[in-house]
Parts: structure tokens; C-alpha cells; sequence
DNA sequence: CATGCTATGTACGCTAGCGTGCCGACGCTT
DNA sequence: AAGCGTCGGCACGCTAGCGTACATAGCATG
């Protein structure tokens, strides 16, 4: 059970907002659990629900055939799921995958449309924070064609590790093969570097970050660039 | 000097609008001649208009490093330049680059954003525009990273010729490569294959396309994707 | 404690595409 | 008609990453 000082601290679109605000929120939402691997959303499905993470996180992926899928986007307690709908449309083309368990706040389609009428600031920081996704996916997708593994592998372990607010991920190789589009050899041998510089460690399905700072190094521009644009548009206030 | 009549054949956007938004914008805004090469925006800088193409056409490209840049987007008569503002953002992370001279029908970003709230209809269709172009980007990253560059060179010559509205494009190789983010010599291999199949002519700066469907054949399935998403967004009313 | 599954390591030949450099050809200018 | 700049063809060796296959190692389960 939430209470209104809790969501301050659950989701960062959902901070500081206008007392008002916050309470007609927490009027209509509930809080879920999130389970590894749920799958909250298929392609083309109707989104009934937005999900604001607390501590879980989930992935966006999108599906180009049988062989090839992309994570696109990641929403963790930064964001949110249900960008469309801030859109008006009630559809997505990707795959919302649930990646780190955890709870989040969770609407009703209806609740959140009807409630962003009434929440000035709300809807306007989910501009922003739209604006913020979309430059990142223009990013990512030049980031997918020009780094390397490594780089894409670093920067992707960073990203999780500040939505999972912990060091160490629950992941194997063959799901970061998936995340990045590559193949699972490649992410082993990318890991194998990346560990034989002392900045990760893992075995087994789990991966410690050990070094920050050097995975920061190791990573490509694109991380630093988006943390700089989040940061930019949607300061802690 | 455009007429309200000819607005309705100008842009897919400002199509079949309700009479007084069509002539609330009209008054707001001017037809501006778009010059090949022209600049309108710079990475991070001020958005000061909002262009709504009818004849011409506009790159957004996303710059990573001194070598590597890569289109993320493209604006022609069915889009518009200046998404960014429809979110209350006034700047925008790519360059936007016009890479079909022609028409343009222009708006101060104070007038558009004002026009915004009493155009109801415009701005819901503005808002299902938003949510193709992230679509479309988020296809495009899987694209650029999966996708041959002979199927994106197919793609990418479809996707101009439907916003240039002609089967002779302007075009040179090196530009090409620019915007696939690929070497020249890897356009001219791909170009040489496409005109082989009788897809394609060229000679000196001008490519002609002679079999639109065997293109399409040649082009990944990104290109139906994203044709098939705008239509079924934005219908043509 | 044996079994079996799953995660990881590694190796093979192969392909797309890279960076680079050079050459020829076209076409504009003078 | 000559000259020059731009555009396109092509070739070189190289790299990242692919597809595939197989071997090992950790862990859970019976």
C-alpha cells in the first residue's frame, strides 16, 4: 500500500507533483508486483493499463522476424509504460517485457486518460518525458549501427544497473544476446573483456557491476548522452 | 499565396481539417521556398518554427561523432518538422537538413503552440503523428542494425520518392552513404546491384526509379511496416 | 551421488562492410 | 578544345560479427 509520501519516492515522473495532483494519482492507482519475464503488452495489443516502476523495470522490444528482435527502449522508475496513450492511442508495436521484478504503480487506460485532463503538470512532464524517449531512440538507433558490442554491452548494463538500483543483474548471456540483437558468442566474448578489465564480474546468470566508473569509460558516448538529456528535461526538483 | 483550398492538397496533416482550424492556421502562417542543403535546425538549438512540408522534403539526422552521422527521420508532405514543439519542447537533438527543395507552409513556434490549444483536431492528429514517427524510429534502429544496406538503400530511395512525388531524384552516392551511415563505395555496390535487377538508373547525381514494386520486392519490410502504420493512424480522411 | 539441464567457453569458416586509395569518366567552365 | 572538379567504379587487405557446433562447468533435482 502506497502512501502519497511513498510516491514521491517511487517514480520520478511522479515526484514533487502538485498535492492535488498526486492525490487524485493515488486515488485511481494501485500497487502491483511485477514478475521476471511477464509479458505486459504484445505488438498491435490494446493497452488497458499504464505501469509507473518503482523498482521494477521492463523492456520495450520490437520484433522484425522470426529471428531478429531489438530492445528499443527501457522504462524503469524514471519512466514509465504507456507512452501512447499519453498520445491518445491505445496501441504499441513492441513487446513489454518485464526485466527487473518489482513493484509499480498501475492505472487503468481510462483513469490515466481522463486523469491527465485534470493534471497540468503530470501531462506536461509526460511531454517531456516523450520528447526525452524519443531522442533516445534516434540515439540508440544510431548507437545500435556504429558501436561496438562492447561499448553497447557496457552502456546496456549501465542503464540497468540505474534502473535496478543494485550491482548485481540477474542475466544470462543469451538474454543480453536478445537485448542487443547479437549473437550469444558475441556477448560472451564482449563479457570476457569487459571482466578481464575488472569492471564486471559473473557466473552463472548473474553479472556484477564492479567498477562504475570504468564501465562508464568502457561504454559509448550514447550513455552519458542520455543520462545528460534526462537529466536536462526532467531534473530531480 | 496558398489558399485555404489548396491547404487541404498541401499537407497530409492539414488535410480535411474542420473549417476554423483550417483558417486559424491559415492565418497564422506563411509559405516559405525550402532550398536543397538548406539548414533549418541545428542539434540543441531553439526551434523558433514549425514547417509543414508540401513539396518538399526534410532530413532529421542524428550526429554521434565527427565520422559517424545517420539519418533517424524524414519529413515530407505527410509529416512535419517541429514535433518537438507539439510536446512543449523547444529544441531538438538532430540537424534538419532539407533534402527536397520546394514549398513549405511555416508557423512561429508562439502562434503554433498558441494555435495548438484551440485546434483540437489538429493537435490529436499531430499527437498519432508523433506516435509513427516513434514507431518508425523505433523500426529504423532495428532496421539499420539488421538490414542489409541494399534492402535499406531500396527502402530509403521509396520512402524519398514518395516525398519528393517524382521518379527522378537528385541524388549522389556520397550523400547516400551519408544518410545510411555506410561508405560510398558500399552504396555504389548496392546501386549497382539495384540497377542490374532494372530497379533503378542513374547517372551523375540523379537516380530514376523504373520498377517501383520490384524495388519494394528489393526493399526489407520495413518500408510496407511503416506505410502500413501511417495509414492506418492517419487515414486520408 | 548420479543425472540432466542450462549457462558459458571456444572454435571454424564465412560474410558484410570497413578504410583507403586510385583511376576513369562526365560535364561544367573558360 | 582543354582543364578541372566532382562522381562513380573498383580493388586491396582488414575487422566485426555471423551461424553453427561442440565441449565443459555449475547447479538443481531425483
Amino acid at each position: 500500500m502506497a502512501s502519497i509520501l511513498n510516491v514521491s519516492a517511487a517514480n520520478q515522473l511522479l515526484a514533487k507533483l502538485p498535492e492535488i495532483e498526486q492525490r487524485a494519482f493515488m486515488a485511481e492507482c494501485q500497487t502491483v508486483q511485477l514478475a521476471f519475464g511477464e509479458v505486459l503488452l504484445q505488438p498491435a495489443e490494446i493497452f488497458t493499463h499504464v505501469y509507473f516502476p518503482i523498482d521494477s523495470f521492463i523492456s520495450l522490444i520490437n520484433v522484425i522476424d522470426a529471428d531478429n528482435r531489438l530492445e528499443v527502449a527501457m522504462a524503469g522508475r524514471e519512466g514509465m509504460l504507456g507512452i501512447p496513450l499519453v498520445l491518445n492511442v491505445k496501441e504499441s508495436q513492441s513487446i513489454a517485457l518485464v526485466q527487473g521484478a518489482g513493484s509499480a504503480l498501475r492505472m487503468t487506460a481510462e483513469s490515466f486518460q481522463r486523469l491527465l485532463f485534470s493534471s497540468p503538470v503530470l501531462h506536461q512532464r509526460l511531454k517531456r518525458y516523450i520528447y526525452v524517449a524519443m531522442s533516445q531512440l534516434a540515439t540508440s538507433a544510431a548507437c545500435n549501427h556504429f558501436h561496438r558490442i562492447e561499448e553497447r554491452l557496457a552502456r546496456w548494463l549501465l542503464m540497468t544497473q540505474d534502473r535496478a538500483g543494485a550491482d548485481q543483474l540477474n542475466l544470462t548471456h543469451e538474454f543480453l544476446a536478445m537485448m542487443l540483437g547479437v549473437r550469444r558468442a558475441g556477448i560472451t566474448l564482449a563479457a570476457i573483456a569487459l571482466q578481464a578489465h575488472g569492471l564486471i564480474r559473473y557466473q552463472r546468470g548473474t553479472i556484477t557491476v564492479l567498477d562504475r566508473l570504468g564501465l562508464i569509460e568502457a561504454s559509448c558516448e550514447c550513455y552519458s548522452k542520455d543520462c545528460a538529456l534526462y537529466a536536462k528535461m526532467l531534473p530531480v526538483l
